[in-house]
RNA sequence: CGGGAUGUAGCGCAGCCCGGUAGCGCGCUUCGUUCGGGACGAAGAGGCCGCUGGUUCGAGUCCAGUCAUCCCGACCA
C-alpha cells in the first residue's frame, strides 16, 4: 500500500533509498549529509560490530578510544596523510558562541573566542594515535601494539548517499605497531582476511581480496588491500580496506623503539577498518523488489511468529501456542519476535516483515494448531510451506543454516556470472554498458593509463587479486605489454 | 563545487499559470465489526504553504533573496 517500493528495474538507485528508508534501517536528518541510523539498522550495525569485535578479539586486539578532535599541526604531521583527506575536514575554530548583536535570537561565533590552534575533526584517527604510540612504545617489549578503535569519522563529502556516503559515519578502525616490516605486513593481511571471513560467512557476501593500484591508495600508506563485492546492479563496493603503512607515520611522529641489540629504530605500521557502509553492502547484494533480506546470522530478528487469530476465543490458546514455540526456539539460540498486536492483520505483517527482510515467518492459526502444523514461509524464495509444530525449533535451526548457506551461494553465482574478461577495448567498454560487473583485463601498469581508462570509461581498477596468476597480453586501452589482468569496474 | 528538480498536515501529493474561506490519499485518535497476503464502517484531531523581504486592499499563488533536501556530474570508504 504506502510501502511499495521502486522496482529495481525501474530505477536501482530509487530502489535503494526506499528498501532503506521504508525498512526502517535509517533516515534522513536535519544535517545535511548525515543520517538517522533507526533500531533496525543499529540492532543491524550492532549484530556486525560484535562479531567483528570477537573476531578483533580473538586475533589478539584490544580496543581502546581516542579523541573525535586532532589539533591540526599533528595533523599535517604526515604530509600525504594530511593532504589526502584537506578537501573533506571539518574544522573546529571557536569555542564559544555568542549572542548577535544584530539579529535578536541568533547566536554567532564569538570572535574573541577563537581558539589559538584549530581542531580538526578525524576523517580517520592515525594522527591523535601515532602521536599517543610515541609515548607508549619504548622498546621492543611494547610491540606488537594491537588496538582497535570503534568510533565516527566525519568527511565531508560532496555527494552522500545512505549507509555508503555519510558525513559521518561509524567504523572501527584497527592501529599496531610492529617490530618488523614482515610482521607488520602479515597483520595487515591477517585482519584482511579477517575482513573476507565475515564478510561471507556473516553477511553471505563473496568477495574478492586484492590490493590497490598507487592511484586508489590510501594516503599515507605503502600498499592499500582491499575486499572488493559486487551488488546487484553490477556495481563494486569497497567493503573493507587494510593498510600496510610502512615507517611513514613512525617516522612523522618519532615513534622508535630500542631493539634486542639496543639499536633505536622506527617501528612498522598498519591501519584497518569497516564502516557503516557494510549495512549498505549488505541491503544492495541480497535485498529484493518486496524489501530487505538479511542473513540469519546477523538478522535482528530471525524468526518472527504471526498468530493468526478468528473471533476473540482463540486469542489465548494461539498465544499459548506461540510462546511455547517461542520458547522452545530460543533455547536453541534462535532470535524470535511474537507479533501479537492485535492492531494489525496478519496480511500487514506478513508485507512489513518481508519489507524488514525477517529470515523466517511463521503464521499459526487454529487451522494449523488442529493439524499440528505451522505456516512457513522464508524470506530469501519466499517458499511458504506446512512444517509439523513438533521439534520446531530443530526444523528452524536448520533452515537459518541452510538460508545463510544459500545466500552466499546465490551471491556468489551472481558475482561469478558477472565477472568477465575482456581483451579489446570495444569489448571493455560494451560490457561496462551491457552487462556490468568485474571485468579482468590486462593494464600496462602505469597511472596515466588507469586515469585514462577511467576518464574515458568511468571504469576504476578495483583491485589485483592476491595470488594473480601472471599471464602475458596486451594492455587493452594502449596495447603496451602487461604481465597480468587486474580487476575493473564502475563503483560506488 | 557545476547542472537539474523539489520544499503545502507524520508520509505521498494537488492547488500556483489566472492572487480572494488550505484540499486529497495514506497514516494518526476513539468506538464497533473483523483477522489465513497491506480489512471495513462511523466519528474526530492535525497547517508560521521552508525562511526573509518586496509588490498588493489582500500572497500558498507574483517578484527578489536565502536555506535545505533529492537526482546527475567532478572528489571519496
Amino acid at each position: 500500500m504506502s510501502k511499495i517500493l521502486t522496482k529495481r528495474s525501474e530505477d536501482y538507485s530509487q530502489w535503494y533509498n526506499d528498501t532503506v528508508l521504508k525498512s526502517g534501517l535509517a533516515d534522513y536528518s536535519a544535517v545535511r549529509g548525515c543520517m538517522v541510523i533507526k533500531p533496525h539498522g543499529y540492532a543491524l550495525w550492532e549484530n556486525m560490530r560484535d562479531v567483528l569485535d570477537a573476531m578483533f578479539k580473538a586475533t589478539g586486539h584490544s580496543n581502546a578510544y581516542f579523541p573525535l578532535f586532532v589539533p591540526k599541526s599533528l595533523f599535517e604531521a604526515e604530509e600525504k596523510n594530511a593532504e589526502g583527506f584537506a578537501k573533506e575536514c571539518a574544522v573546529v575554530t571557536h569555542y564559544r558562541l555568542k549572542a548577535d548583536p544584530n539579529n535578536k535570537g541568533k547566536l554567532i561565533p564569538d570572535p574573541e573566542a577563537v581558539l589559538e590552534e584549530a581542531l580538526v575533526v578525524r576523517p580517520t584517527s592515525e594522527a591523535i594515535i601515532w602521536n599517543t604510540y610515541r609515548n607508549w612504545i619504548q622498546s621492543y617489549r611494547d610491540l606488537p601494539l594491537l588496538i582497535n578503535q570503534w568510533a565516527n569519522v566525519v568527511r565531508w563529502e560532496m555527494r552522500t548517499r545512505l549507509f555508503l556516503r555519510t558525513a559521518e559515519f561509524l567504523w572501527q578502525e584497527g592501529h599496531t605497531a610492529h617490530a618488523t616490516r614482515e610482521d607488520a605486513e602479515a597483520e595487515t593481511l591477517r585482519m584482511l582476511d579477517v575482513y573476507a571471513t565475515f564478510a561471507e560467512e556473516y553477511m553471505a557476501l563473496p568477495v574478492v581480496k586484492g590490493v590497490k593500484t598507487p592511484n586508489e591508495r590510501f594516503a599515507g600508506a605503502e600498499d592499500t588491500y582491499c575486499i572488493e563485492a559486487l551488488m546487484q546492479d553490477g556495481k563494486a563496493l569497497q567493503a573493507g580496506t587494510s593498510h600496510f603503512l610502512g615507517q611513514n607515520f613512525a617516522k612523522a611522529f618519532e615513534v622508535k623503539f630500542l631493539t634486542k641489540e639496543n639499536r633505536q629504530e622506527y617501528v612498522w605500521a598498519t591501519s584497518w577498518g569497516v564502516s557503516t557502509r557494510l549495512v549498505g553492502a549488505l541491503v544492495m547484494a541480497h535485498s529484493d523488489d518486496d524489501g530487505l533480506i538479511l542473513p540469519p546470522r546477523l538478522a535482528p530478528v530471525q524468526v518472527v511468529i504471526i498468530p493468526v487469530y478468528k473471533g476473540p476465543d482463540s486469542k489465548p490458546e494461539i498465544d499459548a501456542k506461540c510462546d511455547e514455540m517461542a520458547a522452545a526456539m530460543r533455547t536453541k539460540g534462535i532470535r524470535v519476535k511474537i507479533d501479537n498486536d492485535e492492531n494489525t492483520r496478519p496480511g500487514w505483517k506478513y508485507a512489513e516483515y518481508e519489507l524488514k527482510g525477517m529470515p523466517i515467518r511463521i503464521a499459526m492459526g487454529l487451522r494449523d494448531m488442529a493439524n499440528g502444523v505451522v505456516e512457513l514461509a522464508r524470506r530469501d524464495t519466499k517458499e511458504k510451506s506446512l512444517v509439523p509444530l513438533e521439534n520446531i525449533e530443530n526444523y528452524v535451526a536448520g533452515l537459518l543454516v541452510d538460508i545463510q548457506h544459500q545466500m552466499y551461494t546465490r551471491a556468489l553465482k551472481f558475482r561469478n556470472e558477472n565477472t568477465r574478461t575482456a581483451d579489446t577495448w570495444e569489448e571493455f567498454t560494451t560490457m561496462l554498458d551491457a552487462t556490468p560487473g568485474f571485468i579482468s583485463a590486462h593494464w600496462d601498469g602505469t597511472p596515466e593509463t588507469e586515469e585514462k581508462i577511467k576518464e574515458l570509461a568511468k571504469a576504476t581498477i578495483r583491485c589485483i587479486q592476491l595470488n594473480n596468476p601472471l599471464e602475458d597480453g596486451k594492455c587493452i586501452l594502449t596495447g603496451n605489454p602487461s604481465k597480468q589482468r587486474v580487476l575493473f569496474a564502475r563503483a560506488y
